[in-house]
DNA sequence: ACATTAGTCTATTAAGGAAGTAGACTGAAT
DNA sequence: ATTCAGTCTACTTCCTTAATAGACTAATGT
């Protein structure tokens, strides 16, 4: 399950790909539209700038905006970013791989078990970007 | 991420997989083959045997054993009986649905994206069983 | 220059679940 | 009767998630 900061990123993403090129967007209007409690959501944004896919600008006529094109950015990316892991279980995660204590990764059931899932998810994450995240309207 | 819980239970479920028809396990043969936490384990089986898929026998020569062959449960199973969800997101979960407090599910771009990776996880999750999960060796 | 707007930072907190522990109880075998 | 081994009840500790409050900083328009 993602955690409901991941899922408010994913829907603040969605709704900013679908405003791209449209200049700077206020979180207000972000936290309205989305029903994402607001002061949550600016920290959602702030780490997503920080991580380089959002930009900003203050001021009057500020706002958030996507930093590249939204096809730019993968599902899996943006999970990545605010969510962690994708994986099921560490030991078969490629960014965030931690061993097991115990199991030899050669011959563990689970391990082969929870790569096979994490291969079939990743091809899709990876395929997806944000111009799927868009709601259709 | 699955809980340190489901991981546990998922790596019992392999151990008692490989002594299939050989009589009850000990707990604690499982606990210090495994290295889990006896006292949790104990929860653990527990629950598995309250879900049908484990039965037990007390006093001497007792212990846990599957209640039916490894290759009839699969690990969709297993994991939803301690774990939960499989799918990434309340929404598009099979088993414990939970309507998204504001979006539409026709339009929904998170929506779509979530429900193929759920597709595609429990793809193979629905066809790998408990022999699976047996260690190699 | 100054007021307003809007993002940034620090800090704190409430709630809940995950993980693990302790100890008494019950049923089966010899 | 004794021992073995699962069962049950009740905690405890810790960590993460989710959320809130309020002061600070930068940009804009007049």
């Amino acid at each position: 399950m993602l955690s409901k900061k991941t899922q408010y990123a994913l829907k603040a993403l969605g709704y900013l790909a679908s405003k791209y090129g449209q200049g700077p967007i206020l979180i207000s209007e972000i936290s309205q539209t989305k029903k994402i409690p607001i002061k949550f959501l600016e920290t959602i944004l702030l780490e997503l700038k920080t991580a380089g896919v959002l930009e900003s600008k203050k001021g009057k006529g500020g706002g958030y905006y996507l930093a590249q094109h939204p096809k730019k950015t993968t599902m899996a990316q943006a999970i990545r970013l605010v969510g962690g892991p994708i994986a099921m279980i560490p030991c078969v995660s490629l960014n965030f791989y931690e061993k097991c204590a115990d199991c030899d990764e050669a011959t563990c059931g689970l391990f082969k078990t929870m790569k096979a899932t994490r291969d079939a998810t990743l091809k899709i994450l990876e395929k997806k970007t944000l111009i799927e995240l868009m709601d259709e309207y």
